[in-house]
This record gives C-alpha cells, structure tokens and sequence, in this order.
DNA sequence: AACAGATAGTTTCATATGTAACTAATTTCG
DNA sequence: CGAAATTAGTTACATATGAAACTATCTGTT
C-alpha cells in the first residue's frame, strides 16, 4: 500500500506575500499614528493632501489614480478635509462634474508641518539600508509592481 | 523682503510607506481573491489554517503571535473555520482557558488543494525577479522589518 | 435636437475591523 | 490558603470600508 503522499507545506515566514503585508502594517500603522495623533488626519486624508498640494486643481478622479483608492474613499477623505478646513472645492468652469482641488492656507500650513516629520521617520526606517541597498530595493519592488499588476500602473 | 521659502514636497510614488502600502495590498488582493472565490476563505481564515497545518494544536494566543493577527481577529476566522467543518477544537487538558486547534481531515484536505495554488501564484509573482534578486529582497525586507519594529519580531 | 451610453462624484447599505469590556481559568505572592 | 493580578478567549459596540445604487452632467450618434 503507498504512503499518503506528505502534502506540500508552506511556511508563513518565508511567503512574500505574508511578508510584504506584515510589513507594510508595522510600517504604516507606525505612520498613521503619527499622522492621526498630531494631526487628527487618516492615512488616505493624508494621501490627498499629497498629491493635492503636488498637483493644485486636481479632481478627485485623479487623486484615486495617483493614490490608489477607489472614489469613495476619495469622496469621503475630501469632505472630511474640506470640514477640517484644509481643502477648498472649486467648481470646474468647463466641466460641472468635476470640482478642482486645492489646499487652503491653513492646508498647506499643517502640510509643511508634516511633510518633515514623514520624511524624518521614512528616513529613520531606511537608515538601517545603505544607499545602494535603498536604491536596489526600490527597482525590486519596482519589478514587483510590475508583475503583480501587469494592467494597471502602481505608481 | 525674503521670498516665503519654498516647503519640502513629498512625492508619494517615491515614498517608501506608501509605495510598499500599494503594492502589498494589490498583491494580497490578487491572493484573497483566489481563497475566497475558490474556497470561501478569507485571508485571516488562510493564515490559520497554514499555522495550524505546521503546527497541530496550536493555542489561539500563539496563532496570534505567528500570524501577526490580534485575537478578537483570530477568535473569528477560528469560528468561521469550525463552522465550515476545516477546524476542531480540544480542549487542553492542563489549561482549561486554552484550546488545542487541529485541522479536521477536511480542512487539512482543502489545505491541500490551495498550498500549490498559493505557491504558484508566489511563483508567478517573483519569477519577475532571478534567483539572486529574490534573496536580495528578502533579505532587505528583514532589514527594514527590523528597523520598523526594533521592539517585536515580525516573523 | 434627442436618445443612449459614459463619467464624476455622493449616498446607502451591508459587512469588516478594532477597542474596550467581559468571563473564566490560572498564577503570584503575602 | 486566598485575594490580587495575569492570561486565554469571547462578546458588544462603535467605526471603517467596499459594492452597488443613485444623481447630475457630459459625449457621441443619429
């Protein structure tokens, strides 16, 4: 009588795609907090002021593009924003639609005040990398996003 | 007069939380997609089934520490298992506050059937990457983990 | 002009998730 | 021993999230 064939296992520790989610948590739960407790901002409310300081006038359809998510979670972290004070809604002359966004004084205020704290602590994350192995990792995961999602473009 | 001082700006396709954030979650999307379409599974439900394969009788604490879940979520996807027939509770004999968790010989029979798939769809992934490449990530990506939890191992 | 899609964005609803409170069993230590 | 503190795990509640439906506008075709 043959042996029960021993199943193929996988080991959680060593499946990129494990890894790369736990990873990215640790890494942007750590963020969040900053973002949240300073500043009383969600990750994605960050994410437009981002791209929105970047890009003055941008509709929301492109801040889903540039940030990866969907319309309403676009349309729900701009109203928040916009309550917040941060972000001015500007009717779009040739397409009533759409609106152009931009950020309010007091938007790019606290905008300024963030963006050296998130570069500091990026800073801090891949200080334990030299500069080449930073510049290595960002063509693998380059070469990653690639492969994982032929159709559409991640960054 | 001084001219207002240009703000540091922040691209967010080249800022390493973020650019790590989108590809983790499109590549975890593509994975749970296939154990929910395919078995009903969710991706928490998944991480326990493989701990519990590798490790028969393992404490739901543990699947916590292992999984990087926190146990209200493992507390769920360990009930959803046992209703949908994968998993089997025992009770510990020296430690009546904890369970000992076995796949049932389904579950163990549908760990089967999604570990190649699971493997294959790894594979597709960093067949991207050469031999020599892959390790180079791993290894970078412990490198950060340490970095980003000095306190906690990830994995 | 006028109808049939498409597109921008919001709202609704059902589900997922995290925090805190809780129960029960165990350990610690006076 | 026995009260206080810890630990394993579940439940309850409040919030976050995503899919689908919806409104308003625009584009293309006849």
């Amino acid at each position: 009588m043959p042996e029960k064939p021993a199943a193929a296992t996988l080991r959680l520790s060593t499946f990129l795609p494990f890894r790369l989610s736990v990873l990215s948590n640790a890494i942007s739960q750590r963020i969040a907090e900053l973002y949240d407790r300073e500043f009383g901002l969600s990750v994605w409310q960050w994410r437009v002021m981002a791209v929105t300081a970047d890009t003055p006038g941008i509709s929301a359809t492109e801040i889903g593009q540039r940030t990866q998510m969907d319309k309403v979670a676009v349309s729900r972290a701009v109203a928040g924003l916009i309550e917040m004070g941060y972000l001015e809604r500007r009717p779009s002359t040739d397409d009533a639609r759409r609106s152009n966004l931009v950020l309010t004084p007091a938007g790019l205020g606290i905008y300024d005040l963030i963006v050296p704290l998130a570069l500091a602590e990026e800073a801090r994350l891949v200080s334990a990398l030299s500069d080449k192995e930073q510049t290595e990792l960002a063509r693998l995961m380059g070469k990653l996003a690639g492969a994982s999602s032929p159709d559409r473009e991640l960054w």
